[in-house]
DNA sequence: ATAAAGTATACTAAAATAGTAAACAATGCG
DNA sequence: CGCATTGTTTACTATTTTAGTATACTTTAT
């Protein structure tokens, strides 16, 4: 029930992207060394994220990737999506027709409702969400100034 | 992030008993049969829940496995803990020292709440309400009589 | 022109998963 | 008693997935 690194590792490179601003494109070499991903590796999550429209790249020298569209607008659900593919705890929740017993099968309403949790959480995450948590985290708000 | 065989399986198997009620022993091989599990393989998800305390034994002629406590004290997230390991999508939420990023790693905080989000649906689901949706399932109640 | 980037494809090592095989141990029953 | 039935244990194996590396290629700013 782990996550894959590319989930993981994709999601903080995204972040790493974001925090950037999105002024100018920020290159896979930087964001490898920051977040301690192998370049290569890096690449290969990349790759989906150009093709699913969330990043774009700037090919050649001072080139780089850069959000495709504002943080606002990229849920973390759709990130994963990409890179993990579905988020069904089991395949019987996309294909029913894997088990013929779906149509009735309780454990399988119960994985559906595992799903939708897990769901509802990253539905409502953007990375312009994760983006202010790392602010606020970096520079948290005083608590209780004055009376 | 798919469940693995054993959780499925498992959970499956459980239920299976408890819907037998909880007079007599239920032989494995008859649970083999229904759920389609070789038996083989279910000899390996019955022997932690064994050790765990869910079910107990009885060996030889006649044998098989019962629920060693009622269904209702029985919980999914019980069940899964065993057969799965923990539910963390990171192991990071686990063990925060295999990365020094943990204490200020945003993509950890929400995997961390994606997790309370499955937790929240396994902890309040158990064997009895399993085999009351069942029964629900089998036999709907009529809606609407009168009026 | 050329160096600095991203792109694409192929390959591989390691780990996890799912399952099989087989010898063994306990028990109930005739 | 003795043997068939049933669970127990341990060892092994095939397959798939994951994570990562290698390498050759393409594009572009300067």
């Amino acid at each position: 029930m782990k996550l894959s690194t590319r989930a993981r590792y994709g999601s903080r490179a995204l972040l790493d992207i974001a925090l950037r601003g999105n002024e100018e494109p920020v290159q896979l070499k930087e964001i490898a060394q920051r977040e301690e991903i192998s370049l290569q590796y890096l690449e290969h999550l990349i790759t989906p994220l150009i093709s699913a429209g969330i990043i774009r790249s700037q090919r050649g020298a001072k080139g780089g990737v850069m959000l495709a569209k504002p943080a606002s607008e990229i849920k973390l659900s759709e990130i994963v999506n990409i890179l993990e593919g579905t988020i069904d705890p089991v395949e019987c929740i996309e294909n029913p027709t894997v088990c013929e017993r779906s149509n009735c099968c309780v454990t399988r309403d119960i994985w559906d409702e595992v799903k939708k949790a897990m769901d509802s959480v990253l539905e409502n995450i953007t990375l312009q969400n994760m983006v202010e948590r790392y602010r606020e985290k970096e520079n948290p708000e005083p608590v209780m100034f004055n009376i």
